[in-house]
This record gives structure tokens, C-alpha cells and sequence, in this order.
DNA sequence: ATCAGTTGTTTTATTAGCAAAACATCAGTT
DNA sequence: AACTGATGTTTTGCTAATAAAACAACTGAT
């Protein structure tokens, strides 16, 4: 438990949250006006041409974006799966949080934002698994979340944040 | 939906990675050790002490940490309420992916330290709740993860990572 | 053809977070 | 007293990610 293994994996992340949403912002544009140039990378994410210049150039350094023969940008096959992954993680982590935990959409797609580069392939995945059983039409799950959600306007109060992590479950000392 | 607004909120956030882990260090040493200095706090993060002297004086300068006469460490009410808010955050998030999502203990572990300090509090103690109830004595719950789990035996194929992104749960495409 | 605007790049600087190395201080041997 | 070791700080340097500003190249209008 002590976390001296743990918290440095954090760094070995290979994609920054700046690099996903350069990523991001390519695959939007692409859809979005059918071309992405740097200038226009820098107006989505609202930086400077040269910032997001050095940060491209570094992106086709590592065979995630290729430049057109006339500088327009593109995601490579690399860019494009890394991009679909996030997005895939993204959708899960905002429905969950809006549509189960009944947060407001504005901090369930910020809560959503700086989170999906983080998750694991394997968490997203069965996140999904869950979301998708949680809201289908098995009467079960839908039976769950109506007492959930009755419990949830009932308590409504109590203790947040918590002082004693140990006791958040009634969990053992371990 | 364009991500512009949102994006740019991460960098918000008051508490980095880092700082979390140097304030959580201070309150692990405290509850080890009975004390926590410069060093072992270096020690507990495996960095070099004069990282961790610049990082800690910084936080003294933010009034998260204050220092006894002869050099020792001690997380400040502040302080204490950050760490507490997201070691609660860490434990929610752990036991979710572990005890409900099923993923092993060790994957569980490093997604929720890298998230565990970017969750905002409502999204902390709506997880909590849902936990809580998720995993209680409550019939109607334990009928759902039931049939989750045994869901989860069955499937265990299809697609991932996703290609799109609005076919994850037949939405509309909004 | 010139002038204005857009685009992409480069250079310089800043900040957070680290390492490495030099340094000073202090405690405990011997 | 001198040596050893641990501690805390400072300085220098590094990387990622930004801004700001200067610059070159292209585009388009008149």
C-alpha cells in the first residue's frame, strides 16, 4: 500500500493531456470542416500558432500526425487509434457521471475531460460493459437505479469530505 | 460540445499530481513515523531531497504545509482537508474498479491515483453513494451485480477500442 | 504590382517538476 | 578534535507546455 510504486506510473504516461486534445482537435476539425491545419488547431484549443506548431512538429516526430504535401495535418493510423480510445473513454466516463450519478452535464464533461486520457484500456472497457448494463431495459438494472436514485434524494446530506478514509465503507484497517 | 471552454480547465486546478502526493506523503509519515521532515518525504516519493526542499517550500508559501521550529513538516488544516478529500476520492474510485468493475488490484491502484486528485467533490460523493449502496445488503443490488458479473463471464469479447464513438450506447448523434 | 491578411516557423522567456551537484549544518563516533 | 553521515538548501540544467514576438512565405483584393 505504500504508494512510492504507484504514483510514478503516472509520468510514464505516454499522452499528455495537451497531446490528446492536439490529437482531439484534429479528428474534430477533420470532421468538422474536412482539413486541419496548425493555425487551426491553435483556434480550437485556443493557443498560440507557435505553441502549437513545436507541439505538432513533436506529434510527427512520433508518427502520430503526418503533414499533408501542402502542410495540412492528418492523423496517422497510431493517432487515429489513440484518438478513438480517448473518446470511446470519454463517452462512458460523461454518461456515467450524468446519467447515473445525476451530475450536472457541464461537470460531467469536465469531470469526463481530465480524466480520459488517464484510464486504462481495461477500465474503460469495463466501464462500458457496466454503463451499457446499467442503463439497457434488464428490469433489474432498471429497478436498481429507481432505489438509487429515491436514496439519493432522501439522504441528500451527509458527511463530504471525510475525515476517516477507512470508515467511508466500514472497511478493515487492512 | 466543442471542447474549447472545457479543455482549458484543467490546467485550473489548484492541486497537480505532484503536490497531492507530497501532501499525502506528509500525512502517511505523520500517521507511520509520527513526523515527516524534508528528507523523508523525498524518501517516501523517491525523488531527491532538493526537489522535494523546493516543492514543500512552495507549499509553505501556499499555506498547506507550515514547519515546526527545527524543520519539521506538518500539513496545515487546509492541507488536511485537500489530502482527506482526495485520499477519499482514491479509496471510492479503487474500490469501484476493484470490488465492482473487477479489475485487479493493481490496475485499480494506478487509475485511481492518477485520477484521484482531478475528481471535483461532487463527482467524489456521488461515487460514494452509489458504491455504498452498490455494494450494501440490499437486495435489489445484489441481484444487479449478480447478473453483471455473470453478464461479464458470458461476453467478454467484442469491441474495443472503439471506432465510434456514438454507437457506444446507440446514441443519437446530438 | 502593391498592400493587407493569413499562415507556419523560430527564437526567447516562463512555469512546474524533476536530477545532480555543491554547500553548510548538525549529530554521533572514535 | 576530526571524521562520518544525515539533513536542508541552493544552483544549474533538463523537459514539456505554454506565450510573445519577429520573421518569411503565400493569398487575395484593389
Amino acid at each position: 500500500m505504500m504508494a512510492s510504486d504507484v504514483w510514478k506510473e503516472f509520468e510514464s504516461n505516454a499522452i499528455s493531456h495537451s497531446v490528446a486534445h492536439h490529437l482531439i482537435a484534429i479528428h474534430e476539425l477533420m470532421g468538422d470542416q474536412g482539413y486541419a491545419r496548425v493555425s487551426d488547431v491553435a483556434r480550437a484549443l485556443e493557443i498560440t500558432r507557435g505553441s502549437a506548431s513545436l507541439t505538432l512538429k513533436a506529434l510527427k516526430g512520433r508518427g502520430l500526425v503526418v503533414e499533408d504535401h501542402n502542410k495540412f495535418l492528418k492523423l496517422s493510423e497510431d493517432g487515429r487509434r489513440i484518438v478513438d480510445s480517448i473518446l470511446a473513454k470519454r463517452a462512458v466516463v460523461r454518461k456515467f457521471l450524468n446519467e447515473v450519478l445525476k451530475l450536472d452535464e457541464h461537470q460531467a464533461e469536465v469531470d469526463a475531460c481530465k480524466v480520459e486520457h488517464l484510464l486504462s484500456a481495461q477500465t474503460g472497457e469495463q466501464l462500458l460493459h457496466f454503463v451499457r448494463f446499467l442503463l439497457s431495459d434488464d428490469p433489474t438494472a432498471r429497478q436498481f437505479l429507481a432505489e438509487f436514485w429515491s436514496k439519493l434524494d432522501q439522504d441528500e446530506e451527509w458527511q463530504w469530505p471525510v475525515r476517516d478514509v477507512d470508515q467511508l465503507f466500514n472497511m478493515e484497517s487492512r
